[in-house]
DNA sequence: CCCGCCATCCCCCAAAAGGATGACGACGGA
DNA sequence: TCCGTCGTCATCCTTTTGGGGGATGGCGGG
């Protein structure tokens, strides 16, 4: 059995380092993996799956400008027949990983494991296991315990404006609405990610991936 | 000519990619580039540089644990004689690229580049020039107009908790001095950075680098 | 139709943060 | 030695924040 692979990353090196890591990997043990295909968009990459059908797509998180990788999941995943969604990338914030998880992905791996690592997390999500980059395990169950608050829109964007260092006040202009809706926002904000100054919250939202 | 090229990146897929795109790079044009080594860690180039000799080293910036790019091109201009040394990363922040420069390093090269790029790069920083990724360039001499303003490591500690999320308080206590004198030091932060509040401090220390 | 969630707004009050200004010892370079 | 910088601390005063309430209208699900 062989398994057909689509890249997609917006690096042109880091696709070439795949190809030569995985594409020469017939290793003895295991299937062979080919790739079919190289996307450096999310938005080319659902068009190169919807053609090329490959059993699985590597998809890096960021992708420059356009869609991200989980955006790029969900709508490979929308797919018929869907194909298998491996996220490799460098960063490790929970609120990604969950993301991406949620979109459907069967795998998240990390750019810095060995290149054995990602051509077997390939194969076993290939066979339909869900592959995790060591360590990041533990964190999704915790994540499971300690699920991430869910703020609202709203106060997603004042979250937003807080980071940038906006004054409660700058943030009602901006909003256009009045300080004591911001406050009150600012509020529900505070006690669902257990802080008390939005110094803490900006730090907390930033750490959890939250913005 | 042939031009041997030290690679310096913490992830081997990224160093196998730089491998394939460069090490075949025998284009018609221009010098050769020779890939003579590959090292994982700042400690690790600075030892392959002083055996192997590259002409280049081309450098991450983020190295995992361990030094960082800045510290390694510092190591590595410190050696005699010193290699060319180019940085190739994903991140632009200013006062990593200004750090970089003032480091020694000759060229600050983004790996969204395409492979031709920094091939070229690479033959120019080899040729003495100094090469930045377009758009950089304009960044750097912004940045010699606006040199980032110098904060005493006083200072930085206090910023670096400030963007925790401490109260002046709690940051009185870390560092064992009165809230008077944490006040004192984020007055001058603030004038230093031209922020009259907590939370834009933190914001425009993070989007220079500053922490 | 009622209930819960959301966004909006209001008041009061205590705590924290910020601005202005000044001072003092240590240390290092001109 | 004199001057500048740094780190330390202080006082007084104003503004901003955060915590405690509560109130309104809209909107969607049971």
């Amino acid at each position: 059995m062989t398994i057909t692979v689509l890249l997609v990353d917006d690096h042109p090196v880091v696709r070439s380092g795949l190809r030569a890591v995985l594409d020469g990997g017939t290793a003895r043990t295991g299937d062979a993996v080919h790739i079919v295909g190289e996307a450096a968009t999310g938005e080319e990459a659902v068009t190169l799956t919807a053609t090329l059908r490959p059993d699985v797509v590597l998809c890096d998180l960021r992708l420059g400008a356009g869609i991200d990788g989980i955006q790029t999941t969900a709508a490979l995943r929308a797919l018929d027949p869907p194909p298998t969604v491996v996220i490799l990338t460098t960063f490790d914030r929970d609120a990604e990983i969950l993301g991406a998880i949620e979109a459907g992905a069967a795998g998240y791996l990390l750019k810095d494991a060995a290149p054995e690592a990602i051509l077997e997390g390939i194969r076993r999500a290939a066979a339909g296991d869900m592959v995790l980059s060591p360590g990041l395990a533990t964190r999704v169950l915790k994540g499971m315990r300690n699920p991430l608050p869910k703020l609202t829109e709203r106060e997603i964007e004042v979250l937003r404006l807080l980071a940038e260092g906006s004054a409660n006040k700058q943030i009602a202009r901006t909003l256009f609405v009045t300080e004591a809706t911001v406050k009150s926002h600012l509020a529900h904000i505070f006690t669902k990610l257990g802080v008390d100054s939005r110094s803490r919250a900006v730090h907390v939202a930033r750490e959890t991936g939250l913005i």
